[in-house]
DNA sequence: CTTGCAATCGAAATCGTTTTCGTTTTTGAA
DNA sequence: TTCAAAAACGAAAACGATTTCGATTGCAAG
């Protein structure tokens, strides 16, 4: 039982599948009483145009490609959420793609893609790409590129990203006032934007309360891991006892942090506080609570989308693209940890 | 820049296009000479065949799909991952539905597949998936499909599970060894085998370890969300205060629960010991660290597209196909909460 | 009864690859 | 030198949808 095609559906009303075609398109020059008929039997039939030959002919796939430098993540997995969604009322299908963090990796599945044709590339780009040339290589293909969350400076596309450095500034802030005056930075690592940003905006919130700056209280976490979280709170524990509060990357390193602090008696937040990045559904569970930055990643993904498919308009009718950075909030989330 | 054609190839080597074709393929009757330089060239502009065309001819798109019901979920996400790396060895894209465990979403997904003219589907079935006339049309379609975690005993094929009911049963006799007697189970919704598995396993350990089997000390987790198990734990805290062990369906109620038992300060496991199932990377970060079962969602991923690949090529050879059901192990994981 | 003009329809080319089958070239033996 | 067989190549037809452009029909005006 194979998929029907236009050549059945002009057999059975004994029609080309020229009209048959038009038909179903609504061109001008079939008949209303023709088209009636042809979509009243190519709805009865289920039918749909078969979109591998549909390609051929129009270029488009309706397909468009994801990359994701981390599957297992819940804010990553969120994003795609949303972006399947998006693509969903629009009728594109998704094929996602891992780079695990990796500028090698994440260079193959951009070529993976672009030899699918995919009609346009989402792309969070990963903490050890360093260069962008593969990712210019995207535009000369001329198809639409948007990133989300990690994005480069260097690759001009519309973008929707949150800012790190104001979020950030506003976590610190939060601890500043709940009176800690000794924080603790662990931070993403080097490359990506969003790490630098977090970085800065810890910054400058210390400076802006006057508090000093300590680089020794700076610590990488190269994986943003849990067991990054949990090494440097032990570290931290032992050689910086006046340290009175972390300001973790992101959620999980917060968390490994809050488990040696915990597993050590550590009042929370009395003797150290700490704040986490992203809100993770978990993030609410552990005790304590963790107060975070609330990222909200479907909404992102579902905008990505939209910021590919409106460019893809604007291809179409060969207007001139012009690229859009789309800010989204984040909220402060006050649980018991802070 | 548009992709090249092998018409391209043809034109620039001063070949006919079939012959250019027949090189790349290895067809016996091409010279190893004319082979040769056909590839060579072919490396040398980065040629690949445009997979939309080649469908045409071959009915194969070297895509399958894969639908979900939950994605921002840690198991089904590593699942995905291990999918996803399996079939990128074998040149596979990846199609990633989510049904978000309705039975009327994944039917329309199962839908948008076949007319996708997928070459394959793995699927794990929704929570509330009650006939599978849906699933069976994917037979029809002569392409192959294959369960992973959640199945359905009605549909014949292959499938990668876990053995549920002797999982839980490895579970609650740990709860019984720890000295346990009065066990509750948070069961998962009423329809997946799974969940129907994992509480008959958690009856046979009562009854094979002479322990009562207590209607009311099941409670039924819709959601299996964090919420119930915290609602579930309060209540069995008021009402059953007898009870000193909860065995949870997954890993989420039963943090919920340890959430709970935490706030009120209840001694976890000494009053109430608390066992999940499924061993979320954040199970071992919680305090207490959650003892559970772990489920190896990667590899099972992997041995999902594995059996879809070896059905399919068992039906290119037109040969015989034999559905496989693999087993996974699980194993038990023993941290703080039992 | 023509002619002109819409209104409808369909033939055919096209997209890029695969594959069948026929054609040309080469080779070796007579 | 000739001829048959083997080796190497290419023409052309598919796959299914889209779209250009030409063909047909119907109808009203002249």
């Amino acid at each position: 039982m194979r998929n029907l095609t236009l050549k059945d559906i002009a057999i059975a009303l004994d029609l080309s599948i020229t009209t048959v075609s038009k038909a179903l398109k609504d061109y001008p020059d079939v008949s209303a009483k023709t088209k009636a008929k042809v979509k009243k039997y190519a709805q009865e039939v289920n039918f749909t145009p078969n979109t591998y030959a549909a390609y051929l002919r129009t270029q488009e796939s309706k397909i468009i490609g994801v990359i994701i430098p981390r599957l297992n993540h819940y804010f990553f997995s969120s994003v795609l959420k949303g972006i399947m969604k998006a693509a969903e009322t629009e009728g594109y299908m998704v094929i996602v793609l891992n780079s695990e963090e990796s500028y090698e990796l994440e260079k193959k599945q951009i070529n993976r893609l672009l030899k699918q044709n995919v009609d346009g590339i989402l792309l969070s780009i990963a903490d050890s790409t360093h260069d962008t040339t593969h990712i210019n290589n995207i535009s000369k293909q001329n198809i639409p590129l948007v990133f989300f969350d990690k994005y480069s400076k260097l690759s001009e596309c519309s973008s929707i990203i949150i800012n790190d450095q104001n979020a950030a500034f506003t976590a610190v802030e939060h601890l500043i006032k709940r009176g800690k005056k000794n924080i603790a930075h662990l931070r993403g690592p080097l490359l990506p934007q969003n790490s630098i940003d977090r970085f800065l905006g810890y910054r400058k919130a210390l400076e802006q309360y006057g508090l000093p700056y300590r680089k020794e209280w700076i610590f990488t976490c190269q994986d943003i891991s849990s067991d990054e979280g949990y090494a440097y709170a032990k570290y931290i524990l032992e050689k910086y006892p006046e340290i009175d509060a972390i300001f973790a990357v992101a959620d999980m390193p917060a968390i490994g942090a809050i488990k040696y602090l915990n597993e050590q008696k550590v009042a929370i937040p009395e003797q150290i506080a700490v704040m986490g990045f992203s809100n993770w559904e978990i993030s609410g569970l552990i005790t304590p609570a963790l107060s975070t930055m609330n990222q909200p990643g479907e909404s992102m993904g579902r905008m990505a989308f939209e910021l590919f498919f409106e460019e893809l308009q604007l291809r179409k009718k060969g207007l001139e693209i012009k690229h859009q950075i789309v800010e989204v909030d984040t909220t402060l989330v006050v649980r018991d940890s802070t």
